[in-house]
DNA sequence: TTAATAATAGTAACTATTATTAATAGTAAA
DNA sequence: TTTACTATTAATAATAGTTACTATTATTAA
């Protein structure tokens, strides 16, 4: 059970993963893959997954959602999501560097690796959100770092 | 639907989850409730869960899990959860104070929130492979920013 | 005191994922 | 090439966590 073989059904699961930038769900890859080969299974598509993972050659997304999300690119990088839609993107690495250059910091446990998931608006959403705005009232507050109450928002999952 | 009571199994949820510093799943706090309501069901839990969390008493984390586990702290704060064990911790404050100072760059989405979870060992997990490192060979390299290959040990689910 | 509404225990249903199975196909000696 | 060995597959069954439903009881409001 350690020597894998690269069947068409496992190179076009990675090959779709590799193509698109959505983070897909099991079941988004399974109808991916169905346009190429109608008769895969959701079994198949489960178990390559796994093993694409156990390879190194992808990885699951943590989107605090039960339906897990499977990314083509398997080195580090973080991801904010859509409250309003549910699209996920990546972070734009800049973003990232000085936080990373903050965590290492010794305490009781040994850190060895960490997920930063943020949350907020898509271009699209936010743009949808500042048309209706301007029919009302001008708001001040900004809700950062306040109770995480209603973080998700209606995002689909 | 907006006119919640504070029943004695609603108000036993929410003191056990104040009371544990174990962030528990739902079975966990329906194990807990139960010594005192033995009949409880654990629809009744999951809904008290849910209900609290929508009262903004409680919140639901995000732990990389198919199983959800609940905080008796509402506030803003993160965590930590050892890939060995699976103990998850509060993550000290002062470890966070610099990385939130950098991440309200404006980019295309607007950011309202994030999660930040880290992995590591626990206090126990990192003795118990120490005392075993020494029997060993020493090593160097860390395997910090990494691949995010087997990021998720034994550490129970 | 009656009517409306919340909440409950128990149970059924749902959904994402994993395990099982019998059949097929690639691989590695012999 | 035959042979055995093992990985993989599609189909299907099973599992696990969670949510929905139901009939009944308790709390609040008129
Ligand atoms: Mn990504
Ligand atoms: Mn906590
Ligand atoms: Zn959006
Ligand atoms: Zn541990």
């Amino acid at each position: 059970m350690n020597n894998y073989r690269m069947t068409p059904q496992r190179r076009l699961i990675l090959e779709e993963l590799r193509k698109t930038k959505k983070h897909p769900t099991a079941s988004e890859v399974y109808q991916l893959v169905r346009k190429n080969i109608p008769d895969i299974s959701m079994g198949t598509v489960y178990r390559n997954l796994a093993i694409l993972i156990k390879q190194g050659k992808i990885q699951r997304i943590n989107n605090g959602s039960k339906k897990e999300r499977y990314d083509g690119n398997p080195y580090e990088h973080f991801h904010i999501k859509c409250t309003e839609c549910g699209r996920i993107d990546d972070l734009p690495e800049d973003l990232v560097e000085n936080i990373k250059r903050n965590i290492n910091i010794n305490f009781d446990y040994k850190i060895t690796g960490y997920d930063l998931f943020f949350y907020g608006l898509c271009p699209d959403c936010k743009r949808r959100q500042e048309d209706k705005m301007e029919e009302k009232i001008p708001e001040k507050s900004k809700n950062y770092g306040s109770l995480k109450l209603q973080k998700l928002g209606k995002g689909e999952d």
